[in-house]
DNA sequence: CGAGATACATACTGGTCGGTATGTTCCTGT
DNA sequence: ACAGGAACATACCGACCAGTATGTATCTCG
């Protein structure tokens, strides 16, 4: 197997047992079945299973985080609400039902590591501080362009939305409902709507 | 030392313990220190963790449910967004930096233990569906009442409100810092606002 | 062609975990 | 007074855990 190969499938292998099971009860040996290596292999590529978990969230959650609402939002048409709605239908509709049920990866580690470990703590806060950045300055745009009502505070607003879209996440992924992430995800759209011009 | 008294102990140090690091990571051995008792009589009044474990959601925080939400929003004042406002920063001041590094119990227990284990799933889902109905009772009252829109769908926007605050308490939480929780607290108020007639 | 480095595999270790078996004290009902 | 159970305390168990030490095959470079 070729050594960047071997490194991805045990990355994939963690994102998926700690997506499960969380970071403190993720089994190493769980790791290593599901990918098909042993244990001389990951300590050959990773220090420890602090370190794996670091890389999952900088390398597997933040591709996550860039592909579904980064990157959409960078294109500068000019109107951001519609960015969001297209941002928030399409995630939604990826999500299966087993999804919903595991939940929001970044959300989880998040709320598991952060009051725990400071090295979790900062690469989380670091992808949230980006969140909202991204949002925040698409928001700014619209309102320059008319979009986007003026007596929006576009720092605010950001935290309000990504906090609402989490908010989302738990609540379907407690009722392991996808009609309750629907029924949210309104509510999040109507919000959406009122911020326009 | 009196009998109940000695279950009480044990719960609180196991709500603590748990509040902390989470059931699966929460140490037996832990919660036996700081509640000065030994396994003995743990096991004399509990059959296994996960027992334990539900018993702290059944008395332990349902309780603080029902006293930071469910009473006040059972008075029938009929102004429900004035009563749930009321809630919410009552539920802010109360929250010191450390409660909010550790984050909103219910919640916790929800997004950890939901996926894994039916018994929590089943136990958290009741108190949330507790949590809805009572606001969106409380909603369908103030609409009758002429406080509350008539466009406004209670269940739906109950949900919504929830999930909101969860969201807060999230990110708040991850920032670590009651500025983030005040400045999206500041959102939802906002939010509360606009169902009003 | 050899030497070191890379890329793993295997076997093992100390520690912690939840759980149990057994012992002891005290209190209560008859 | 004494029998039985409630309310613990102590000691121990097997399982699993992250981590390590050591071995080995292959590949690279001089």
């Amino acid at each position: 197997m070729r050594p960047d190969t071997t490194r991805q499938v045990l990355l994939n292998a963690a994102f998926h047992e700690i997506h499960r099971k969380g970071f403190q009860s993720a089994s190493l040996t769980a790791i290593l079945d599901n990918a098909g290596v042993t244990k001389g292999a990951l300590y050959h590529y990773f220090g420890s299973k602090r370190e794996l978990g670091y890389a999952v969230l900088e390398e597997v959650v933040s591709d996550h985080l860039r592909t579904l609402w980064l990157e959409p939002l960078a294109e500068a048409t000019g109107d951001p609400v519609s960015q969001l709605k297209g941002c928030l239908i399409k995630a939604g509709e990826q999500l299966n039902e087993k999804d919903i049920r595991l939940g929001c990866p970044l959300n989880n580690l998040a709320q598991e590591m952060s009051p725990i470990d400071q090295g979790f703590r900062e690469r989380t806060d670091v992808m949230y501080k980006l969140w909202l950045q991204t949002i925040s300055s698409a928001l700014q745009n619209g309102q320059q362009l008319g979009k986007v009502r003026k007596e929006v505070d576009p720092g605010e607003t950001a935290l309000f939305i990504v906090a609402t879209l989490e908010g989302c996440m738990s609540m379907a992924k407690n009722a392991q409902d996808k009609a309750v992430l629907l029924q949210c995800g309104k509510g999040v759209l109507n919000y959406l709507d009122s911020l326009r011009t």
